[in-house]
DNA sequence: CGAAATCTTTGCTGCCCGGCAAGTTGGACG
DNA sequence: CGTCCAACTTGCCGGGCAGCAAAGATTTCG
């Protein structure tokens, strides 16, 4: 347990402004977990137990319907806080939550939370900022759902996944983990069928490039236009 | 301004276990504002300098895409905190918010949220369950939108509304406000047309009874069926 | 009390996109 | 290096629901 050294954390955002003798005694607190990809780090439901922080790697939250269908709520990318039920007077996990690729995690016990909040007011506003995002979020694609066709949906998603955790390739944005078509499908209230054929369409366009699992944004700007509803039939 | 009594807000649960002293103090501070039918109570983009308490009344949540579409994220009911977005360390309101009756409503500046939520540490998580709920709503109501048919979304959706601020009639729960089927369609992500379609073959099955602004729901339990998804074609 | 404004109903047309089916490709793994 | 399987592509069909149009019902207001 002694390896879990405080540089692990002390460059985040979140942890801020909190001297490094605290820091040690956050991390003395923390399990460090390494979840293999496919794996679930909390489940849907399950007692919520304990909250985590992603060290590395990509997790995917997914919800269930009780008819068996997934839809991916979001991504957690390196850095953030995830499964924070506890901040919200929640007893259970309101989703699963998938390791995409290895990960490492960093898990406390969910009685810790109110506790750190209450020493380290950075880390209770920087929790709730971010509560305050995924809310905003939330209710950004609601709107998105209501308002526009599968192929804006598309876009859209694809151009935030390629913003968010993209990487610069020779060819563009590269969305970094892997990622299919029926993923997208989840995300989007869509099939695979339709994204595997919107995919195509932008490919020959050269807006994308997309392989197996793999997805490049070539000309954001143009996605953008499409995303946009201002069809351009280039 | 010495007419704000604290009987006003003592009986609420977010103000549970504050002391009379002190809720007195809390109301000197609070504005007190009536907002008449169709009037907004923040905008939009707005900068945020208030909070609000909807002490009577019901609220309408509206976001406003930027080609002028309109969706409806929720509806305030009377004793609900909302334009709390100085929780969330947001500077501006994510949405409109418009009386959807004569209503009336306590205004506090918006420096005062932290204040309060220090002083009272049951307001502060009082607050965080509420978001908490707002997040799960939020997401919930975009699993439906990616999952469900409209037939289905409009059914949970009315039932939500009838269960929320139902009252009870001799004819079954009416929904307590004002709403029209352009205003279901608003929160299902469809078009009144369908929404009328949908009442109308629902109370030739005796389902509902609805008339104009009206919604009442007669059989809730074999409305719930036809919510996830079990047609029973009576 | 009459007229305008708003909300609702209903028919018809058409198309987006889901569902099905079948074939192809690319990686993983022994 | 060959086999197997998951991921992807593509064609076809049809249904759910949006869009348009027009008439009917209810409320509001001068």
């Amino acid at each position: 347990m002694s390896r879990l050294d405080r540089s692990l954390i002390s460059g985040l955002p979140l942890f801020q402004g909190i001297a490094p003798a605290d820091l040690d005694a956050v991390m003395q607190q923390a399990r460090s977990l390494r979840v293999a990809k496919g794996d679930a780090i909390f489940e849907q439901e399950g007692d919520a137990h304990s909250f985590f922080l992603l060290l590395d790697g990509y997790a995917r939250v997914v919800k269930t319907t009780p008819d068996g269908q997934q839809v991916i709520v979001r991504y957690i990318s390196a850095g953030e806080l995830m499964g924070i039920a506890q901040a919200l007077g929640r007893k259970t996990y309101p989703a699963n939550a998938i390791a995409v690729v290895d990960c490492v995690v960093l898990a406390w016990p969910g009685q810790l939370w109110a506790e750190f909040a209450a020493r380290f007011p950075s880390f209770g506003t920087g929790t709730y900022n971010t509560v305050g995002e995924r809310l905003n979020d939330a209710q950004t694609r609601f709107v998105e759902m209501s308002t526009e066709q599968v192929e804006q949906r598309v876009a859209n998603t694809v151009l935030r996944l390629a913003n968010q955790t993209g990487r610069k390739t020779e060819d563009g944005l590269l969305i970094d983990f892997p990622i299919s078509r029926q993923d997208i499908a989840e995300m989007t209230g869509t099939t695979l069928h339709t994204v595997s054929r919107l995919l195509t369409a932008w490919e020959e366009r050269g807006l994308v490039k997309s392989g197996r699992q793999r997805v490049t944004v070539v000309e954001p700007h143009r996605l953008l236009l499409l995303a946009e509803g201002r069809a351009d039939k280039t």
